[in-house]
DNA sequence: AAAAGCAGCCAAAGCGCTTTGGAAGACTTT
DNA sequence: AAAGTCTTCCAAAGCGCTTTGGCTGCTTTT
């Protein structure tokens, strides 16, 4: 069933046939509710490639997705994931995934833009200065970006979580508890994310007097083993942290390990503070000695973000709003006061 | 840059410029040269959009993906993408999710069929009888499964891994150490694998003349809470299995740190295996015992889903054949001979 | 030398929708 | 009663591509 054939069969022509049910004003109640009616009888559903062609618009956000060997997609992604899917479903949007080379986005962004094969794309994980975020707003497709990049001569609309009031709090937690050296094993610090919580630890302990030294801070992909040899090589030099704040549950995991494998205690010998973006599978509530995180759920980011991309879409929202959400510091068993 | 201008620049008509692009016959090798020079040189790329409203393919592959409020997405699925991505980059693919209510995913079917919004889809995580199988099957739209469904009165494309004969193998290691009590946790047994991997577990038990009483049994989603919670009823009870043969990393978790509460030992008290579907943040030979594992990496998986697809979608792949992977039994620490 | 075949090209007709630029009729205004 | 103003509809022109059905001029067959 194609705007012809219903046309024809309700004897008007396809310009108003098109009007009425796209809501346009010059089509009268009665007609409109005529056809209304004829398309949902007869199940009519435009079809999106013409439409496509015809407005420009594709009904679908994009997403490039760097891929190569050597490219691990962050788990995080499918809850995120099920977020936006979450809103999209309910506005018909689908999102498009299209690899691209981990080395060469660029030119899989260009050409999603050229060939408008999608409304509206979301960039996550921006590092400092992003390219992606600076190409995309030059070439002028709605976006939003989840996650921040410092150093671009623009604003942008992003979303996303207090990473740094987050390991703040954490940390002047462990600082109050009475912790004088406190370690971060931190992800990847050419992301954003890293850089705001390395600021939040720094603060909280300068405002103590006490500094990070380098000696206390790994930066590595967030992997269970990663996690592991961080916390070991932190707990076995001479002067070892009784505190640690660490990225992910994933790495807590490793952290957790180290310190079994040393014959040491949590929270007797180390406090352990890990961030937790919300997983079904693992629940920091769960570890041997529940774990303190703080939290913040990627999913409900996952649908905050569909809904700011549909409004963009629609013009609803314009502009470059940045939003920045409050994340939970949630206590348990894996602090105490620092060791004697 | 579309094809009227550039035909207009090579002072060819559109028809001879697109047959030339398309590697049809009736174009002079010379002029084809030409035409291909031109459009490089401009950086001519056909509108996917007019294309597909005049061809019909989308280049593109389809998943329906089920949302919802208590939907949780699969871990897994991230690294399948990773795969899927790899190989579809290489081709031009593009793959769209379409988020569908979990509990009616066959109107979403309906409408990417009905719509040709794409080329093919992947169906994953099947159950017995799949209806989206039938349905697509019925459709008519390339397709691959990944895994299988039995009790369809029709064949069908998939890859799947060999999960009876690995969960066989896996079972038949634990007997002849002489295991006499071996305890299966398994995923939601809704799913065909989990079924597969059910029978391979009697069938080497069985060989023995060893049964599996339903006291030694779970079918859990697979979270490291469930994991713990089942190992822990598993061994609380008086008849306790010296063996267990787990579905995931994941739960694997859970089951150590049951283990560990019940002051228990592996593999003293208690042998595990467990299946990897190799995930870059969570490796089995960095559990605090080695675990022991049958292995197949789902992302190679997801190359291949890909390839396949792509295949079909060209018509070189036709018919309904199955594929079906050997899993690798990595042996390490956490199992040995059955307690005295 | 006429007929047939073929290589190489083109004009134009879709694909199914949106949107522009009227036009007809009814209803007001002067 | 003539002129203007809405309201409601329509024909036709795109959007950018593929594909059908020729047409031309040249080579080969009979």
């Amino acid at each position: 069933m194609n705007l012809k054939q219903l046309s024809l069969m309700l004897d008007l022509s396809q310009t108003t046939v098109s009007r009425a049910l796209n809501g346009y004003p010059e089509v009268s109640e009665e007609t409109r509710r005529r056809v209304a009616d004829a398309a949902k009888r007869h199940g009519y559903r435009p079809n999106p490639s013409a439409r496509r062609l015809a407005t420009g618009k594709a009904g679908m956000i994009g997403y490039v997705m760097p891929t190569g060997a050597s490219v691990d997609i962050d788990p995080h992604f499918v809850e995120f994931l099920s977020g936006l899917g979450d809103y999209a479903r309910a506005h018909d949007l689908d999102l498009v995934l299209s690899p691209a080379d981990a080395r060469d986005e660029e030119t899989t962004y260009r050409r999603i833009v050229a060939n408008k094969q999608v409304d509206a794309v979301y960039v996550s994980a921006p590092c400092h200065g992003d390219k992606r975020v600076a190409l995309i707003h030059q070439l002028g497709m709605p976006f939003i970006v989840h996650g921040r990049s410092e150093g671009l001569d623009f604003d942008y609309p992003y979303l996303d979580i207090d990473n740094e009031a987050a390991f703040h709090e954490a940390t002047r937690l462990l600082v109050q508890l009475g912790h004088k050296r406190v370690a971060l094993i931190n992800g990847d610090d050419t992301q954003t994310f890293a850089i705001f919580r390395e600021r939040g630890v720094r603060r909280a302990l300068a405002a103590s007097g006490i500094a990070l030294p380098p000696v206390l801070l790994r930066s590595v992909a967030m992997t269970e083993e990663n996690g592991y040899r961080a916390a070991r090589s932190l707990l076995e030099q001479s002067e070892a942290p009784t505190g640690i704040v660490c990225s992910s549950l994933i790495m807590a995991l490793g952290v957790v390990r180290a310190v079994r494998d040393l014959k040491l205690t949590i929270p007797g010998d180390l406090s352990l503070i890990a961030h937790d973006d919300v997983f079904p599978w693992l629940k920091p509530e769960n570890f041997s000695v529940p774990l303190s995180t703080t939290r913040s759920s990627i999913r409900a980011a996952g649908q905050r973000i569909a809904e700011r991309l549909a409004a963009r879409i629609s013009g609803l929202e314009t502009g470059a709003r940045g939003e920045i959400w409050p994340v939970d510091l949630v206590v348990r068993g894996s602090i105490a006061g620092a060791p004697v």
